[in-house]
DNA sequence: GTGTTGCACTAAAACGATTTCGTGTTAATA
DNA sequence: TATTAACACGAAATCGTTTTAGTGCAACAC
């Protein structure tokens, strides 16, 4: 511990200057052969690293992505930063990756906290705090000094590159597929409004009601508030005399929960009651029965995001159109709906 | 973008020295009330953020922990960055987050990327195949410089502060619990023994079986190679003639996917075969029958090792003795076993 | 002997901050 | 009037690096 080297000290312990020692080790043709080789060698012994922090401060980057999420317990963020880091990577950046936890003062901490000087751009999913309260102040702060690309959870108030998963069309296939497959009360379990990802989901649920003629009954849409327990919130919905025999879930959670309450009250799934989740996780793999639910793709939403960003950054034209991304889900049949063969 | 502002733009515009800027906004008693109000005015409107490269360059810290996991998409290392997410905050530090994807290659990347001076010290654990390669030369070079702390997945080559799992303790306890429900034919599905919590586990294991006279199969062994399918490995330890009635599995996805495995042949859980699993995650949760597991605490696990770390950076002492901290396991009790009443 | 060229290296500025040590002005005191 | 103290501020060093612009010296041509 401590005795880091440093080239000054190279350069005091051999007798030149620092620059000497500076070019030298990146092979100058201005140094003597014989010099680089003593400075090379005596680098090697002494294992110097250059100090990152200078370098970044001498050039003005840092090769750094600042990557904000609300939570990390949770399969889509999870993938979504795999395929960050991999585009990251690629091209030579590094990835530093903190959590919001949902909580609007936490995000706007760690933007200021990343803000100065660490990081070359943002990407961020936004909290659902920040959602709720609708005060976007810190991102309008942040885009004068660094450009900034939202994925999964964003605002339209919010002017700035985008990557989204495409949820309305999700609600809408999901919901499809469940008509399709001889549902007739169709419920949704979905989070409030504010929630970006929520809400675009339920218009798809809604339009697809709509398109088949399907009336919408009002206990059908469940909204579950995450500052009370989530079990009772569902228990309700399954309780209904008239009951629904097909739901659709905004995510794991809320649908692996729902059919455990389902199968407890002795319901048969998928002949009694379907269910569609979102989100293609390990829930939904290790079910019983396996859970059909909408592949978002994460990775791929990733890979875009940060392609989105890097091509921001090193864009030298400041009025480059910002643009959104639409990611396509897929619908993956497993055993927790009807197929539709059966039925046709 | 582009147009930061600085001490120096700050100074000039206002026709001040930097160090004038500089103590103003430190509320420093050498200067003028009417000078520090009309410089901090100045700052507000402008949004001035100090550099964090510039500081931590001249401070020589970086309030900066640098996590390495193997992998994200990871139930227990999500709750463990979560404790040292939280550990970090709580003292001022931040956490950047990096993933080795269980590669030597990207683990010695990733330490060599972040040691010139960018994090104040290293919570790492070790990905898989630097394990099976046993080559930790990264780690001693990096002790020199700047603290480190493994966690979970240790070696003891390497001499360092450590938090680990029970994990010889909760393979026992396991053992026990499927021996005392009354099963006699007890298998382990693991991993290769180099993978250091996959072998402590499976010694406890072993020694739960020796301790009550159990002879142990060979056949019911099983060491999952991880870079063939996982599906057959399992499955012929389901199909063996002479099933097993107990199975204890290292991870949940091993579990799940046996006890999946064993359902589409019929087989009854609780009932002809138990299950127990490591980790109490949402797959264990959700299962169904829901699995019995060991809690392993991932959240006090990562607040233990950011502890440790932090008291090792902000040590003058470099001779304080390492520590090897033990995080205990618990059995959690599901539906795929059996209950001790039953038995009893 | 003078000028040119090339070599091998150094000095100094720059990145953005903090901090130690001055320094000039004013006012109070002897 | 001379000395001192307080005040308000500035210059310069520092952190570790890179890079531009020299600098000194030798060899060579004319």
């Amino acid at each position: 511990m401590g005795t880091k080297i440093t080239l000054k000290k190279i350069a005091k312990e051999l007798g030149v200057s620092t620059s000497t020692v500076s070019k030298a080790l990146s092979d100058s043709y201005e140094i003597s052969q014989d010099t680089r080789d003593k400075v090379k060698a005596f680098a090697k012994m002494y294992n110097y690293k250059p100090n990152s922090l200078a370098l970044r401060l001498r050039n003005q980057r840092s090769m750094v992505i600042g990557v904000i999420i609300p939570e990390i317990v949770h399969h889509f963020f999870s993938t979504v930063i795999s395929g960050i880091e991999h585009g990251a990577n690629q091209r030579g950046y590094n990835v530093m990756v903190c959590f919001s936890n949902e909580s609007y003062q936490k995000e706007v901490l760690n933007i200021e906290m990343l803000a100065g000087g660490s990081v070359d751009g943002f990407l961020v999913s936004i909290a659902k705090e920040t959602q709720e309260l609708s005060d976007f102040r810190h991102f309008e702060d942040l885009k004068e000094e660094v450009p900034l690309v939202l994925f999964d959870r964003v605002h339209p108030k919010i002017n700035c590159d985008k990557v989204v998963v495409d949820d309305f069309g999700g609600g809408y296939k999901a919901t499809e597929y469940l008509i399709k497959t001889g549902c007739k009360k169709i419920a949704i379990i979905t989070t409030p409004d504010y929630v970006s990802v929520g809400l675009e989901r339920k218009k798809g649920f809604l339009k697809a009601l709509e398109d088949y003629g399907i009336n919408i009954n009002p206990a059908y849409i469940i909204q579950i508030n995450e500052k009370q327990e989530l079990k009772p919130q569902i228990q309700q919905l399954i309780n209904l005399s008239d009951c629904p025999d097909g739901i659709f879930a905004v995510n794991e959670i809320y649908t692996a929960t729902a059919m455990k309450l389902a199968q407890e009250k002795g319901i048969k799934i998928p002949d009694e009651m379907s269910f569609i989740g979102f989100t293609d996780g390990y829930i939904s793999q290790f079910s019983n029965p396996s859970l059909s639910t909408l592949a978002q793709h994460g990775y791929e939403m990733g890979e875009k995001a940060i392609e989105l960003l890097i091509k921001r950054i090193e864009s030298k034209d400041p009025d480059f159109p910002f643009q959104t991304m639409v990611i396509d889900t897929d619908l993956k049949i497993r055993n927790s709906t009807k197929k539709l063969i059966d039925i046709v």
